[in-house]
DNA sequence: AATAATTTATACTGCATGGTATATATTGTT
DNA sequence: AACAATATATACCATGCAGTATAAATTATT
């Protein structure tokens, strides 16, 4: 079993996590953990170095909690062209999936932390690379199964995808409107299917 | 001619507006804003009632700029398809036209300011709103002059379109890679064609 | 040019910030 | 159960924050 400080430090990251993505980096102060998680200063310093780390540890959770969601989505059983629209389909509610981490980690520290700290602002961007790859995957083994062909290549294919699923989910946010992810989705189902041949 | 604390005011303005799109609302200290303008508090609270007042008037300053380069590539001479040709053409150069702002204004403040400070927020979701209704009004032209019919609403169209278009821009930002606008860009115009008809 | 009005600079609030030193409490081990 | 090790709470830095009162300097008006 996980001893009591291994409890408390996943305790403080799960409790910080969507306080940092909700607010920002600078955004957030360490009053405000302390007060979302109920634990003083001596606790937050005893188990992370600084702002930053907690920070750092914070949006690594976040974006574990996507990347799961997004493999198990892309790991049903099928062929690639299910998979795909079982992802496209989990974007369809991506906004209920964020709730609790307080909106999409990727956009809201990829924009934050831009020209506020360059270690969140680097995370940001390899988790956009990690999930593109994820679905390039997919997208290969469709070709390589003879499933489909697609007009450029699947990792070009997957970038384009996402790049559309992101702006979705820009809009959604920004106007607080989650129609445009519903909209996009039904929208991305019609373009798949008329793309891979 | 405009008075000396007209063109104070005016400068503050254009001079503290990148400095709040890049580093965001709470990100921007009232010190950034006198070291970036060379005046002292005194200045800055003579010309404006808070921090609040001048990250607003930043806002719409950035927002008119980006408002009317869009309506100039929108009200060249020609027909709505060439107009719209002629927006979409505008954003695979849209990080230069951002660069000297810090960036997009509604990418920018629409996400910092969401947790963190409501009329930047309204006012990031009101400017979505105007440009897509400058562009449906283009589509609608479009449709009058029997030049092409859409598959959706003109307003409907529009918004498809600026989802994409924001999606590439949040994907650039994030990642720092213009290769989201060019091929975006590239992608629209061949799906704008095949739509039209 | 003298004066009134306005604008800007200076100096200063009170409060919040990230971080630390140390005392206290809790945990794990023998 | 006793003790050592660790984790948490408390109290405290120095610094930075938004905002203000007032003095100095600059405009604008006569």
């Amino acid at each position: 079993m996980s001893s009591k400080a291994e409890r408390t430090t996943a305790y403080i990251i799960e409790t910080v996590a969507p306080v940092f993505n909700k607010h920002g980096y600078i955004g957030t102060s360490m009053s405000d953990l302390t007060e979302a998680t109920n634990l003083t200063k001596g606790a937050l310093y005893g188990n992370f170095e600084n702002k930053e780390a907690l920070a750092l540890a914070a949006f690594e959770y976040n974006r574990n909690l996507l990347l799961t969601a997004i493999d198990e989505h892309l790991s049903i059983e099928g062929k690639a062209l299910a998979k795909i629209e079982n992802l496209i389909d989990f974007y369809k509610k991506y906004d209920i999936f964020t709730m609790t981490m307080g909106g999409c980690p990727i956009l809201n520290v990829g924009i934050d932390a831009q020209h506020n700290n360059k270690l969140l602002a680097a995370a940001a961007k390899e988790t956009i690379k990690d999930i593109e790859g994820k679905i390039a995957l997919v997208f290969e083994n469709g070709i390589n199964n003879e499933e489909f062909k697609l007009p450029v290549s699947p990792l070009q294919f997957s970038k384009q995808l996402f790049t559309i699923i992101q702006g979705a989910i820009s809009m959604a946010t920004v106007t607080k409107d989650r129609k445009y992810l519903l909209n996009t989705v039904t929208y991305l189902d019609v373009l798949i299917k008329r793309e891979l041949k």
